[in-house]
DNA sequence: GGTGTGATCGTA
DNA sequence: ACGATCACACCA
């Protein structure tokens, strides 16, 4: 189910606005020794803009946490908020630059099962992995994976020419504070997909 | 469908 | 103290 080719370095080396949308329809896949594979298509996106983005992990500069953002771009920064939950996103733009897109949300596309178990509180199946920190826990990814080569695995972003149904929409981010980049429009979306975070 | 609130702890 | 969130209660 879940097949396609790694995407080339230079397509993550480039303003995180610029691929985020293009990371829409993306196969995200996890291959755990454990349970096995599971896949989502990615349905749901936000930049983040480095030192310039006060919204962005990057804006108070380098820290040990955020590290992975300052990085080289095609890598899983994986981070732990809210005293539970890890949220994963993809390092973009040139090393250094601390350009990263969110991983909002997924189409679930293979190891339905396994999401499932990890997701006991999921209702339905659509709210398996819609918002970050859901689509991180349905995927089985954590803090180990931080730092994850993407064209490498176990974590992996693949391309398997299916093109989207629609073309993008893009809107305002979400849970942001008035003024810190709350009006910026850096989040984009497969209109209609039934596994958005929003509806 | 929508809104409001508590959980829970690493980070700064 | 606060957070790139979630689940649940409650109202419509």
């Amino acid at each position: 189910v879940s097949r396609g080719s790694p995407l080339p370095l230079s397509f993550y080396a480039r303003d995180s606005r610029e691929v985020a949308p293009d990371l829409l329809g993306k196969i995200l896949v996890h291959d755990d020794p454990a349970r096995g594979r599971v896949a989502v298509r990615i349905v749901e996106v936000e930049a983040y803009c480095g030192a310039d983005d006060p919204a962005s992990h990057a804006f108070r500069g380098q820290t040990p946490r955020n590290a992975t953002m300052f990085g080289p771009p095609g890598r899983l920064y994986v981070y732990f908020t809210y005293g539970m939950h890890w949220c994963a996103n993809v390092v973009c733009g040139d090393d250094g630059s601390a350009s990263a897109v969110l991983l909002r949300a997924g189409a679930p596309v293979d190891g339905l099962d396994v999401m499932r178990e990890r997701r006991v509180k999921a209702r339905r199946d659509r709210d398996l992995c819609a918002g970050p920190a859901r689509l991180t826990q349905a995927l089985g990814l954590h803090g180990e994976h931080d730092g994850t080569d993407l064209r490498r695995g176990p974590a992996r972003i693949l391309d398997d020419r299916t093109p989207l149904p629609q073309p993008p929409v893009v809107s305002t981010r979400v849970g942001l504070k008035p003024g810190e980049g709350d009006e910026s429009l850096w989040r984009w979306c497969v209109p209609g997909d039934p596994n958005l975070s929003r509806r």
